[in-house]
DNA sequence: GGCGTTTATGTAATCGATTACACAATCGTT
DNA sequence: AACGATTGTGTAATCGATTACATAAACGCC
């Protein structure tokens, strides 16, 4: 009934109501089969009644943990990785581990907050949801370092394990169906140069067009970043090609880019579809809704945080487990207004 | 040189460096100005040496906090409530707190999910966006709560701090720019029912209008829950009127609901802002990009983000301390392009 | 029935930092 | 010079849960 001076009910308190020492308490919650089943009742009969609930600091002490995994994105203000970022929180809380977030793009982070982050002293494990993380940092193998997964983005060569699709393809399925709907003369907007994404897209995109006999000239390989300012100026750039030399479909390697696109032609009274097909990469939010509609690639972005942080909680609980089976995530192009067939004008 | 068996160095490692005790790392650390600057010197010298990091769970324990504060929002793939978390980050990592995420909404949680996330034993505060939690729970005053503060939402007549733009005001600028375009027929499509936001912002429409000696007859009250696909509803609403009878502009108390009021209408040629006008609410990230660009109030998430974490953070280092003082953030009608002068037909 | 095994539980050391208390050295004042 | 106040530092108890080790009881088998 009484508790201590902080007023919480502590495992002694549990221990002495159910007449049983703190040890049996203690297993009775993290082993329950290691007790006989009318001390487990008791046991939790105790905890029910005093409103006992585990101290994390005192059990992160002693098993050496800390109950926190990072979570490292470029940009938490982008509601690609927030939908992700939400698969990880479904399964980080129901496995007890609190997240700490961090922006590597935004505000950029240096090296030396980049070994803060890192310390293995505040975090068990980390999710890099960005590939551009500093090389060296993963190179240093001399001290302890968290364990750690990929998301979405990782580092080629890299041994560490990566949760993502298959970039190529969905460039490939993207650029299949323009094909498909007859168009000869296609166009890409690529994302940022050193990027993974941008790289594997831009290569599944290239692919789709060897397979089927096409090329495309450099004047229709437009750079982008992933925003929807750099779709701006790629339509900007489409503008100032000569009528004749226009691409007629353009494959965007981000919704957002197509977005920006789309307004910035729009503003030009050019028409999407009618003068121009548009796919995205993506399928976030406003996709569907945008006008026209965007046809795109679909990503299952909430199960690609939780398999990531499943597989990180897996690895942080025993790292010399062997790691849980690599995973397939399923791409679908989904087809809206933005796409239409070529028409010979 | 030597690190303990775990390998990371311990504060008795860096005391034993320096030639001092535990006691005075402890207190080079804690309170600077309780060493003398030789020492202090020596120390700093040895942690340098050592990379020696604080082991937060065993301060923990001792300071008896977790160093943990709970993000409550209604919905995490919402790129609206991402940028007021991304200020909540900033503040927190700066200050050494970790966050734990959790959503209210989706999926749903219930009371007893409820007690477990605002458990004291895992969290020193929270922060609170979501104005629909169960009332029962604040007023449960028997047991010990941790800290809180309410950012963006609120519950009316809580004593809780809460931070958050004067919604009445926003909603009466909105109102007022269509007013001083000439529109005399204006509707307005609400948030959810149950919500404070939904609430002030219908306040602020209905005290514009009667300040203008206008009315809004019960046709024009369109009920939404801030989502873009209310937004699309809200729209065959619209539609359904007798032409005559139609409202020829809108404020609609979230930026999704325009969109998707926006995009509807398109797809039933109407056209903004020719044959309708509309303010958004918000400025999210794509209204500036919608076609056609979306006015909207504009109100700076992160900033109340920041002010909610500096708060809460405050609050927690001394519960009896007074409260930081009240602060106000500043509105900004952005005029685009979906409203338009009303022109006689 | 006796002995090795298994099962259930208790005792007490331990994780690493903080801080109450004690003590010594230095300072300031008259 | 003597005494109280101040400053700087060390010793050791403490936060609460976990777990190695010890022990006791129950079981199984010949």
């Amino acid at each position: 009934m009484k508790a201590n001076k902080g007023n919480l009910p502590r495992i002694q308190d549990v221990a002495k109501m159910a007449n049983v020492s703190t040890a049996t308490v203690s297993r009775a919650l993290s082993f329950p089969d290691r007790v006989s089943e009318k001390t487990r009742d008791a046991v939790l009969q105790a905890i029910e009644k005093s409103g006992y609930t585990i101290n994390q600091s005192a059990r992160n002490l002693r098993r050496g943990g800390t109950g926190t995994i990072l979570v490292l994105l470029p940009n938490l203000a982008n509601s690609f990785f927030s939908r992700v970022l939400k698969g990880i929180e479904i399964i980080a809380s129901k496995e007890g581990f609190s997240i700490l977030i961090a922006d590597s793009q935004f505000p950029p982070i240096d090296e030396t907050a980049f070994g803060n982050l890192f310390n293995i002293s505040r975090i068990d494990g980390a999710i890099i949801l960005d590939g551009n993380i500093p090389k060296t940092f993963f190179d240093r193998q001399n001290d302890r370092k968290p364990a750690m997964v990929f998301a979405c983005e990782w580092i080629p060569g890299s041994k560490t394990a990566a949760f993502h699709i298959d970039n190529i393809a969905g460039a490939m399925m993207a650029t299949d169906h323009l094909v498909a709907l007859g168009h000869r003369k296609i166009g890409h907007v690529a994302g940022p140069q050193n990027n993974v994404l941008s790289r594997d897209r831009l290569t599944g995109f290239l692919q789709s067009l060897q397979k089927h006999g096409l090329n495309c000239p450099t004047d229709w390989k437009i750079q982008g970043d992933f925003t929807i300012e750099s779709g701006v100026l790629a339509a900007r750039h489409w503008l100032s090609l000569t009528p004749e030399k226009r691409p007629t479909a353009l494959f965007c390697a981000s919704d957002e880019m197509a977005f920006g696109l789309i307004s910035e032609l729009n503003q030009n009274d050019i028409k999407v579809p009618q003068h121009l097909s548009i796919v995205g990469f993506d399928d976030v939010e406003f996709a569907a809704h945008s006008i026209p509609a965007l046809s795109t690639i679909h990503q299952p972005r909430r199960r690609i945080g939780e398999a990531a942080a499943r597989a990180l909680i897996h690895k942080i609980r025993d790292a010399n487990a062997a790691p849980l089976p690599a995973m397939e995530f399923e791409l679908e192009l989904i087809s809206r207004a933005s796409t239409a067939p070529f028409i010979k004008s």
